[in-house]
DNA sequence: TCTTGATTTGACCATCTGGTCAAACTCACG
DNA sequence: CGTGAGTTTGACCAGATGGTCAAATCAAGA
């Protein structure tokens, strides 16, 4: 294992590739489906020079979820309490929904995690993801009081904006299936935006 | 492998026992994650029994698979031109919620297979799928010509209903650990219910 | 250039896992 | 109850897989 002082250039450069080449290989096939010499493989490095870098499998898969965890609450992070309430919520389904066009693997990634329980990031959903959900929630809820946008409940209303744009990711084979030639995302943004103006115009 | 007569009774019991324990295993883990002394032990079966009964880890995975499509797709097939359109629309979203609540293994199991890629039904999305989407969709269309609910993209309107229902079964923990005691489909119920209304009146 | 720490690797190991097989056991029925 | 088909199992195998290790190679500062 590499020594705790300040990472030399190759260090660098090979830890990166490492979570590049694992967020590829766990994204498609999940953590139990992924083997160590394909990451390292995909990566260009020997399993064992791989395993120089990081001590086991686990360690990798670790890094990459708590590595991705905050660009990936970042969009619900930035929605302002000061801001337009409506425009708020748009631009922040607008930008989960590029999310989902441009780090697909990112979503598959925790997706995987998530439906089989999420063993190993259990801990952050009860703790730092439901923490930001209720502080968003209130806001929500502050502008439903206000009547600047419908009541609705507010879990449930982001809930859905999580299922509603992580689904063009998380299934995208079956939308593809389906759609043929027609870019999703097209559509989708289309038909997302006019779903919650109707819904949320007070 | 047990002759191709008519099954005797500890044939179907077992067979049953398997694809019981294969729902609970498969949908827990997935496919590669999933052990075939798993199953069996669930099963309570031995190893080389439980292959008696099916020749391999795959066969077990493959005729789940094929025997729950249909259970999966029903509501969408229910889907009655004649009804009233509102109505039937509704009626199906509540089908699929009930679904996610009372079959939750069920929608896992084909979620941990979709945002793999579909390896193993891929075959079945382009096709049986897609067939009945395309039909149910000419349906919504010409609901929406006739004005009876207003014009979105029939496509992503059913996908949309997926994705909000299913979501509840496929992130399960997810949901929960921010919800705590609260139950997700008493909420979840009624903010789909109002989203669908509000969306689709004319 | 020399030295020393960083990096890389081939060989290896233990365990897990899907699957096989022959022998043993059980059941239903004549 | 005897018998043949149906059922079950312990022992076993081959390949995959996560991980180790000592030795070899490389890089950069003195």
């Amino acid at each position: 294992m590499p020594k705790d002082r300040a990472p030399t250039r190759i260090q660098k450069k090979n830890r990166a590739a490492i979570l590049e080449a694992a967020l590829n290989v766990f994204s498609a096939h999940g953590f139990r489906g992924s083997t160590v010499d394909q990451i390292a493989s995909e990566a260009g490095l020997s399993k064992p020079n791989l395993l120089y870098y990081f001590p086991s499998k686990e360690a990798i898969h670790t890094a990459l979820l708590s590595g991705l965890l905050e660009t990936w609450l970042a969009p619900l992070n930035d929605l302002d309490e000061e801001g337009d309430p409506l425009q708020e919520i748009l631009s922040y389904i607008h930008r989960k929904l590029q999310m989902s066009r441009e780090l697909p693997r990112e979503s598959r990634l925790f997706a995987n995690e998530l439906v089989q329980g999420a063993p190993r990031i259990h801990n952050a959903l009860s703790n730092d993801l439901k923490v930001l959900v209720d502080e968003k929630s209130a806001v929500l809820s502050k502008w439903m009081d206000q009547g600047k946008i419908a009541r609705v409940h507010t879990h449930h209303l982001i809930f859905s904006i999580w299922a509603l744009t992580q689904h063009y990711a998380d299934f995208d084979v079956q939308v593809r299936a389906i759609l043929g030639e027609e870019d999703p995302f097209e559509g989708a943004e289309q038909f997302i935006d006019t779903l919650y103006r109707k819904l949320l115009t007070p």
